[in-house]
RNA sequence: GCCCCCAUCGUCUAGCGGCCUAGGACACCGCCCUUUCAAGGCGGCGGCGCGGGUUCGAAUCCCGUUGGGGGUACCA
């Protein structure tokens, strides 16, 4: 490997030591036992619900600890970079309450996103070069790729390591010359495992663990694009979270195996490693079995999944904290939330998240809710997703908040439960707005079928001689005597044992001014129905039956 | 293939050697309530993967096995 001056010329000249980020970026001012934590999401699309599940943890366990929760952008990969990205992490942040620390633009431990970086890795990586503790390598990928092939067909571990790792002891004049020639290289580390040997280190979650070390001569930065070198993640990682001062790394259980890697990197660049914690993987159920929610291939899998269709951020967090700490779930929202997390009680193996369950929890919130809580939940999410009904909600406030209390309420000791996220509101809620609305006429088939003649007569009836609602029974007696006289059975029984001496039976009455006032075969209670609709409404639309 | 993690009802879990005839929630089924629906009440179905140990005693500890998952990139 070529000496000092050498590797210092790949270098730009003004490139600062070690020493000075290390004076840059102080240990932290924390009291002991002091945590601080750090999501690193990646700029690749739609953030993933297990960011705000990592998110949550992060933040659970910084704050009670008294330490700092930090937002680090690993955009590292430039290739895979999605325009975007970045404003979608701020909504998701914020719909959830789970806003950083410190990141880019408050914080004295940035720049808090790798790109802006380059400089402080390539001193470790200069450090780690001139040290004899990394070097360069050559190899194309299709050098690596042949490779690869023989290791697999000998059944020998895949990786840069041993026999394979040509550049690993290339002399002087092989690296020069390919130097002369300028030949793509990137740094790999010069890992001191071996084959065979054991490490053992601790995992908050998972306890003391044993795994054989790691013998693979990783990339630690890659080769130059536009002039710019990046850290692989690995790399990163060490650099970052020793500057950054980080004291525990919450990370998913894809990281596990990388650990004894990540250590030895820790050692070889002088630094103290963080504790560890890999939380389990979040689930979807396959037809055989189940796999990683996958950004890709799954909805659900994004955070914008939950946000569009108006999950309340408390109910997704209870959820989530339930997945983590299942003693939780078994505790009422506002507990389970003020509850700590503790990540030793973290499971270890990826739950299925499940959406029946999480409509059961969200229906049970929006339960709790008042009227104008909701409303102003539902504005807030209509107006990015849904503006017509936005505006609707802004016009007919009054009208909303009648419609919402319609089995609802402080005196209400069995609250509606028909709205499981924001999205819901539409179909739920939607006929007791006229802009929303659309009359119902005779023959149309929700009115189940009953003859058109019968249904005009019914109809021109109850407009006739309708009494607004005082008292539930007392109004339902108006379609009870209506139903009579039209010759509806007087209860389903007595329509069951003789259908044919009836047209239906008094349910099938009620249905019609039920489809005439709602567009639905399912409703609320037609007579707080028809109390917040008015006189004027509720004839105007069973009228509509008569043409 | 190799390395690592994990393992209780269909799902999420409680359980950390005797309180277990294994508890709860969701789902499902039945009944009740009911003019529809959403609910609600009551009840039911349903599980410690398997085999060895250790122990007076094991869901709980150990070993093996099987199964599931993750990793094995100049992606994170």
């Amino acid at each position: 490997m070529p000496a000092g001056p050498e590797i210092d010329a790949l270098f730009p000249a003004d490139l600062p030591e070690p020493g000075h980020w290390e004076q840059r970026y102080p240990p932290r001012l924390l009291s002991s036992g002091a945590q601080v934590t750090r999501l690193g999401p990646s700029p690749t699309g739609h953030i993933h619900i297990g960011s705000i599940y990592t998110a949550m943890l992060d933040r659970d366990v910084a704050h009670r600890s008294g330490g700092r929760y930090v937002l680090r952008i690993e955009d590292t990969d430039q290739a895979r970079e999605v325009v975007g990205a970045l404003g979608q992490f701020d909504r998701a942040f914020a719909y959830f309450g789970l806003e950083p620390d410190e990141e880019d633009g408050r914080g004295d431990y940035g720049p808090y996103h790798q790109s802006a970086r380059e400089a402080i890795y390539l001193s470790y990586a200069r450090d780690l070069l001139r040290q004899g503790k990394a070097y360069l390598c050559f190899a194309t990928s299709g050098e690596l790729a042949e490779i690869r092939r023989r290791q697999e067909a000998a059944k020998q571990p895949p990786g840069y390591y041993g026999q394979w790792a040509t550049w690993r002891d290339a002399s002087d004049e092989q690296v020069r010359a390919a130097l002369v020639e300028g030949t793509p290289y990137v740094v790999r580390f010069r890992s001191p495992g071996v084959p065979g040997r054991r490490v053992e280190f601790d995992e908050v979650i998972r306890g003391h663990l044993s795994a054989e070390d790691n013998f693979n001569d990783v990339v630690i930065l890659k080769s130059a694009r536009d002039g710019i070198r990046l850290p692989t993640y690995h790399f990163a990682h060490a650099v970052d979270d020793h500057l950054m001062r980080v004291t525990l790394v919450i990370r998913g259980e894809e990281w596990l195996a990388s650990v004894p890697m990540h250590l030895q990197l820790f050692a070889a660049l002088g630094f103290d490693p963080p504790g560890y914690a890999h939380t389990a993987l979040l689930m979807k159920q396959i037809p055989g079995g189940k796999r990683k929610l996958s950004k890709r291939k799954d909805p659900e899998a994004s955070v914008d999944f939950y946000i569009e269709a108006g999950y309340p951020a408390r109910a997704v967090l209870y959820y989530l904290r339930g997945l983590a700490n299942g003693s939780l779930a078994e505790l009422p929202l506002d507990e389970a939330l003020a509850a700590p997390i503790r990540l030793a009680e973290c499971g270890g193996s990826g739950p299925l998240i499940d959406q029946v369950k999480l409509e059961d929890i969200s229906a049970d919130h929006i339960a709790t809710l008042s009227g104008a809580e909701i409303w102003r939940a539902m504005l807030t999410w209509a107006e990015k997703y849904d503006v017509e009904l936005a505006q609707v909600l802004v016009a007919h406030r009054e009208l909303a908040l009648a419609a919402l209390a319609v089995e609802r309420g402080d005196d209400v000791p069995n609250p509606r439960k028909d709205l499981r996220k924001w999205s819901d509101f539409r179909s739920a809620y939607g006929f007791f707005f006229n802009d929303l609305f659309t009359l119902v006429h005779a023959g149309d088939e929700r009115l189940g079928g009953l003859p058109d003649d019968l249904v005009r007569a019914f109809a021109a009836d109850f407009a006739a001689g309708y009494q607004e609602p005082t008292d539930g029974q007392e109004w339902f007696s108006q379609i009870r005597e209506l139903a009579a006289k039209h010759g509806f059975a007087p209860s389903a029984k007595a329509y069951k044992q003789a259908p044919e001496d009836y047209p239906g039976s008094i349910i099938h009455a009620s249905q019609l001014i039920r489809v005439a006032l709602t567009g639905s075969k399912d409703s609320p209670g037609l007579a707080a129905v028809a109390g917040v609709l008015g006189r004027d409404e509720v004839i105007r639309r069973v009228s509509a039956l008569t043409s």
